[in-house]
DNA sequence: ATTCTAATGTAAGCAGTGTAAACATTAATG
DNA sequence: CATTAATGTTTACACTGCTTACATTAGAAT
């Protein structure tokens, strides 16, 4: 006999939505199909999320959890420069390989993420811990910090961008990534330590 | 008196899609409102476009045409350091102030370009500016010309992004760019020569 | 334990969407 | 001038996000 009350329902819906956005796309979610899949009345999930936008957050916000940890480095220690490498590289593959999450992360689905304090939280802890493996490098001033953060970060960022949009198959696969549809960009796959190494 | 062929229908909804897209976003065009507002019926614009998504490919087409304006530089004659850290700059202003537009262009609206030849040639083109004038800087090989422009396409395209997703309001307008919400990444903003200084 | 209230579920329905199918008008072509 | 292809309209389907009114129940207050 199945209660009137699911008891679990926003954690699933959020499982769900997770799923279902990287599988096919944040655009292909639906809110009814989404409760259906969860055995719920259609206009359920609306007692968790007041919008679409709002379950796009939490889906954003898994997202951003994720991405601190695939990147993540012990910085007790003093942090080596190839650490740094070893982590934009890290970068790069999570944006490639969680591809429709990375877009809801950063695209504009989300418009404003004040309003939503729990995904600008975990979207500034991945930028802490992107900052605070910086500042075990070298003795900079936090000013230099941040620019050396903020340029690194630019340049994994677009890297994920460029990538995605390319249209030559590549031979080889980049960076342990299975193959795919790259692009002449591919050119940069042996090469990614000397590109990163230029920026750090 | 009304005839009942419009006459230009195609290059009309084409440049209202531009409008509308930039000023509202592209996810709230919709295909009705666009022929209402071309005074035509709801379903006119389907003899144009077989589906939404090879109307946004106009859309994102028009983008990567005045791009190229907006990035030019004359090849003909040496191309010195500072024209391409001007390009790029550049590009980030038209980024940024083109930014749903820019959404169209390097975001996941158009699936594959290569279903819409005209878009991909025009896409290719703004690659091929880019491209030429590296070129023109020094006598490198094709493969370190291409090197280079990756990497400083990915910068700029980086930036591009992550600028936008910013939430600290800056206090200086950035770059010739009228204030607006920006970042901690504002830091950048007088340093943005040395920035890119970097990596060509 | 009982009552009350807030949280969480459902049902029905609105206004809007992309797009398919069948048909109307007209421009272009042979 | 007849035919055909291009371009327009009408109608309709299945789907969407979301609102409103109502049902059930869990947990707090008495």
């Amino acid at each position: 006999m199945k209660s009137y009350h699911h008891g679990n329902l926003k954690q699933e819906l959020i499982d769900c939505a997770c799923k279902l956005c990287e599988r096919d796309g944040y655009t292909k979610l639906s809110i009814r199909t989404l409760a259906k899949e969860s055995g719920v009345s259609q206009t359920a999930p609306y007692r968790h999320f007041e919008t679409k936008e709002a379950l796009y957050a939490s889906v954003a916000q898994d997202g951003f959890n994720k991405l601190s940890k695939a990147i993540h480095v012990n910085v007790d220690k003093k942090v080596t420069k190839k650490q740094i490498i070893d982590m934009a590289i890290k970068y790069i593959e999570f944006g490639l390989k969680n591809a429709n999450t990375y877009d809801l992360m950063f695209g504009t689905a989300v418009g404003n993420f004040a309003e939503y304090p729990e995904l600008l939280e975990s979207a500034n802890s991945s930028y802490e811990n992107f900052r605070s493996s910086f500042s075990q490098l070298a003795n900079d001033s936090d000013e230099v910090i941040a620019f050396k953060c903020i340029t690194l970060w630019s340049m994994v960022h677009g890297l994920v961008g460029i990538l995605r949009k390319a249209q030559v198959v590549a031979d080889e696969p980049m960076i342990n990534l299975e193959a795919g549809p790259m692009s002449s960009a591919i050119l940069i796959a042996g090469n990614l330590e000397d590109h990163l190494d230029k920026v750090i």
